[in-house]
DNA sequence: AATGGCCCGTT
DNA sequence: GACGTACGGGCCATTC
């Protein structure tokens, strides 16, 4: 059969999903307790449960049309003939699992899935069979299976997804996969696979050899039979075993070969899916006693929907029209060496010159001239792993226009030069999505990546920041109204197809991965489209060029530089507060009479309010009693009397807390890179709605600060090798100044200039007493409602907070809304716009929408309300800290000084100091920061410097 | 295995 | 009757 017509019917046919039966159900088995999964008379249903739920999931992120499920029959096959104790210890099938096959079959049948078996074969044979024939006609096949024995069938058509530790994260095993793994072909794994044995099925291979020396001999001798002709010359005691055991392994190769030409009285076409009879289905579940959910989910994913790819019905007038949404896969094009790459760019110059930088003033009304910039840029497009402190860059996509260039890692010298080049000369037209994580990619493979024109993920940020997309498909999803089901591009695949033959230089194969890359670029290049004059039109432009973009190049830095810690130390506060903890626990124990797990609220529940009798007063969400610390304290107090009650209390709050710490300890002791010693946080740009970051892998932005046990583990993060000391600095009170300036208020503004301790010179106003005689308690009472404001507190949370009767916090309010008027107003007045508008701004133009101010619904309307209020506050100071970084990274790089900022804690930066540059990086930093925008009233830094982060608090 | 609820750390 | 923003994340219980 030709490429051509290979193709034509590729784009025909669609996907198979070939399901390893046997496979599915032991995974589903020992993953599920049986306890837990069982029917009231007592028979199990897990396998089942799991069988169904595992293979949804599948069927929902592949979507195949063609489905078929492949089981071994009772009795022995041609393989036990063979080798008597071939897969001798499964046989111990537990029967409870036994039991359940015949309900899974009953249940694929009700679902209208072909389930397939073959007296004297095993599913692996009716596997190896359907895969051949799927992919002799033309289908793009996958191979769901556990067995190992799966990979001979991968090839360009065939994709084997084998489970890792976790079902969900199925691998896609693709030749190149199968090679980068285990150094062979799929074609020579069987080989490899008789050298080395199968414990699972109780074969043995050559001891002493495993995927290393069989892949070595692979290698050397291209295949088995190679091996074995030349078996004498290879040396030493692993040559000495491979002799010896020449018999076993020949019989192993026998038997891990997978027939692949059954007659199973089928042909693929017969495979198709989607009618559920849902009356079978129902009375299934019904007798299983699976719940409502499992029986609607299991229509929902096996009743066919929709295509893969479709459009929504459905059209906002506020978006841009959309003439045209349909993803064109460029040509690809695969590139080896830097003279294809230079010569594809020369043969694209005009596109990659024409279109220059993003005008930052484009307001214009017209969609289309945006549009036509977008469409002449080019997109950028890497793949790897970009988390910090362990990138690495697979392979890069460049797409302009309607062609692709495709460069696969290895990147050799030369290639990357070529690369840097491109990249350096026309980054100005240059379409990425989420610049830092690219400059991480790039960066593993030597690239300096400029900044782009253009990126979708901080533009989507900008124009939807309370959406969050997971992937490029949920953005296209969103943005777009395109529908692509995760790893399945069957309908776009046909025109790829079509063209690689042309284009690509010969006999290249278009992996999966290559084409993972082209729709990914694709679906790039159409945000940019769509999203370009929705920037405009909502006035974020700027924002991304001047605030977003330069940010996450300082970002990037940050998360590359990584903080350094002290292990010692770490460890020896995760040892202190674990003894804590367990003393806690002891106590807690002997209280209670019984060894109540501490850590489970429903076990909490029952101990306090029914053993102890306990008269709880708050309630959770769903309704249950609450054991939250506050709750806890307050039924401290009130059983100060009941010893046992008393004692348990708090001996549980103390393990609270100390557990908590340790926790928190341990987290960050398996986040540190052994390589370095360092902990690299992923700062996460795009995730908070108003505008602030966000720290994840660790999340190093909520390290306990507020009392003295848990600021100890700040005395682990020190200076790295090169340098001594850090530095904090942080600002005093931003959001509070920025009420100031923003509101007017005269009475607040001067507050600010005086220099005065802000909350007693606030607290001397409020109360119309002298600055003197202002009490500790009223000086804390004004603070805590100055920082109430911008959250938009009520009367009600104000006492609770400061434990005071509501009347008394009522009379607060009053007082301080009489002296600081004009602040009411504005706050007031945020909201009211809010409401007018449906969205608010920060001082920089970020805007945040709030359909919910119009909601029926109260509770939704005040939570609308309330984050209203905050987010131009938040939102500003956000925009604010943005911009320092942005001076504070830039100056410290023009003085030339080694000193860098590390971390960024919302209103704080830390600082890593070099030797003799602690003064001139003070100043730098603190300058920057008190300058990054003017007020009405100064920006106040406050700055620390010592040898560990705690140390350098002021 | 996957998900939701609870609780709690920061600003 | 609820009742302060914005987050990330660990652990438990549930699923049937």
């Amino acid at each position: 059969m030709t490429e051509a017509s290979h193709n034509a019917e590729v784009e025909t046919r669609g996907t198979l999903l070939v399901v390893d039966g046997h496979s599915l159900a032991f995974r589903a088995f020992f993953a599920l307790p049986v306890d837990n999964f069982s029917t009231s008379d007592g028979r199990a249903t897990n396998a089942v449960w799991g069988f169904a739920t595992m293979l949804a999931q599948v069927v929902d992120a592949e979507q195949p049309d063609h489905l078929a499920v492949a089981f071994d029959v009772k009795g022995g096959t041609f393989r036990n003939t063979m080798l008597p104790q071939y897969k001798g210890t499964r046989d111990a099938a537990p029967e409870d699992l036994l039991a359940q096959l015949p309900l899974i079959q009953r249940m694929l049948t009700a679902l209208g899935i072909t389930y397939i078996e073959k007296p004297g074969y095993e599913g692996d044979d009716v596997i190896g069979t359907l895969a051949t024939m799927g992919s002799d006609a033309g289908y793009r096949t996958l191979v769901l299976s556990g067995d190992r024995d799966a990979f001979q069938l991968i090839s360009d058509r065939v994709t084997v997804l084998y489970p890792g530790q976790h079902f969900k994260d199925l691998k896609h095993m693709t030749p190149e996969a199968v090679e980068e793994k285990y150094h062979v072909r799929p074609d020579q794994y069987p080989d490899l696979a008789a050298l080395r044995g199968e414990t699972a099925d109780n074969i043995p291979g050559v001891p002493g050899v495993g995927d290393g020396y069989a892949a070595k001999w692979i290698g050397q001798y291209g295949s088995l039979d190679g091996i074995i002709a030349h078996a004498d010359e290879i040396k030493g005691k692993k040559g000495e075993a491979l002799r010896e055991n020449i018999e076993q392994v020949q019989l192993n190769r026998k038997v891990n070969a997978l027939v692949r030409n059954l007659d199973l009285g089928v042909s693929v076409s017969d495979l198709t899916f989607g009618v559920v009879d849902v009356k079978a289905t129902e009375d299934l579940c019904k007798e299983l006693e699976f719940g409502a959910r499992t029986r609607t989910k299991m229509v929902k994913s096996f009743a066919r929907g929709e295509q893969p790819l479709t459009r929504h019905d459905t059209h906002d007038e506020h978006e841009p029209a959309q003439t045209d949404n349909a993803l064109h896969l460029p040509q690809p094009v695969l590139i080896h060496d830097a003279a294809a790459l230079e010569q594809w760019v020369a043969h694209h110059a005009d596109t990659f010159a024409e279109a220059g930088p993003l005008a930052n003033n484009c307001t214009q009304k017209g969609t289309q001239k945006s549009t036509q910039e977008a469409s002449a840029r080019w997109v950028l497009l890497a793949q790897g792993n970009a988390k910090p402190g362990a990138s690495a860059l697979h392979r890069v996509s460049i797409m302009a226009g309607d062609q692709a260039a495709v460069i696969a890692a290895p990147f050799d010298a030369a290639l990357t030069e070529a690369l840097q080049h491109v990249v350096t000369q026309y980054h100005t037209s240059m379409i990425v999505h989420g610049y830092k994580e690219h400059l991480h990619l790039l960066a593993a493979g030597g690239i300096t990546l400029p900044t782009p024109a253009f990126d979708t993920k901080l533009a989507g940020y900008l124009v939807h920041p309370d959406f969050h997309a997971d992937t490029l498909e949920q953005a296209a999803e969103h943005f777009l109204d395109i529908v692509i089901e995760a790893g399945s591009q069957e309908a776009v695949q046909g025109a790829l197809d079509l063209e690689v033959e042309d284009s690509s230089a010969g006999d290249e194969e278009t992996d999966e991965a290559t084409t993972r890359i082209l729709t990914h670029a694709a679906i790039v290049a159409a945000l940019a489209r769509t999203l370009s004059p929705m920037l405009a039109e909502r006035e974020q432009t700027k924002l991304l060029s001047s605030i977003e973009l330069p940010v996450s190049q300082v970002l990037y830095r940050m998360e590359d530089a990584g903080a350094q810690i002290d292990m010692a130390r770490l460890t020896a506060l995760r040892d202190e507060f674990a003894a804590d903890a367990r003393q806690a626990q002891e106590t807690a124990w002997d209280c209670a009479g019984s060894r109540v797990n501490l850590q489970s609220p429903k076990q909490l529940q029952k101990v306090l309010f029914e053993d102890m009798g306990l008269k709880a007063t708050k309630r959770t969400k769903s309704g249950s009693y609450t054991t939250s610390a506050s709750a806890l304290q307050d039924l401290y107090v009130k059983y100060v009397d009941d010893e046992r009650a008393n004692g348990f209390l708090g001996a549980l709050l103390r393990h609270r807390e100390t557990n908590k710490l340790k926790q928190i300890v341990q987290t960050l002791i398996d986040a540190v890179n052994p390589h370095d010693g360092r902990i690299h946080t992923t700062f996460e740009q795009t995730v908070a709605a108003t505008g602030r970051l966000s720290s994840v892998d660790p999340n190093l932005q909520n390290i306990p600060n507020r009392n003295d046990a848990g600021r100890e583990i700040r005395s682990a993060f020190v200076p790295g090798d090169g340098y001594v000391s850090l530095l904090s600095c942080d600002y005093s009170q931003v959001e509070l100044r920025i009420m100031a300036d923003r509101s007017g208020d005269e009475a607040l503004i001067e507050a600010f200039r005086s220099g005065a301790d802000f909350h007693r010179y606030v607290a001397s106003l409020v109360y119309g007493v002298p600055v003197e005689s202002i009490t500790s308690d009223q000086r804390s009472h004004v603070k805590a409602m100055s920082y109430g404001l911008a959250y938009g507190l009520s009367t009600y949370g104000l006492a609770q907070q400061l434990k005071i009767r509501p009347s008394h916090a009522e009379e607060l309010k009053k007082k301080y809304f009489a002296t600081f008027g004009k602040v009411h107003d504005y706050l007031e007045s945020l909201v009211a716009d809010a409401r007018t508008h449906g969205y608010t701004e920060t001082m920089f133009g970020r805007r945040r929408y709030f359909p919910g101010l119009h909601s029926t619904n109260r509770t939704v309307r005040d939570a609308a309300e309330r984050a209203a209020l905050n987010a131009p506050i938040q939102g500003s100071a956000a925009d604010i800290m943005k911009i320092a970084m942005i001076r504070a990274d830039e100056a410290l790089r023009t003085a030339g000084v080694a000193s860098r900022i590390i971390l960024q804690i919302h209103d704080e930066l830390v600082v890593e100091v070099a030797p003799g540059e602690a003064d001139q990086v003070r100043s730098l930093v603190a300058d920057a920061m008190e300058h990054a925008v003017t007020l009405s009233v100064p920006l106040d830094v406050s700055t620390g410097i010592g040898d560990d982060w705690q140390l350098a608090a002021h």
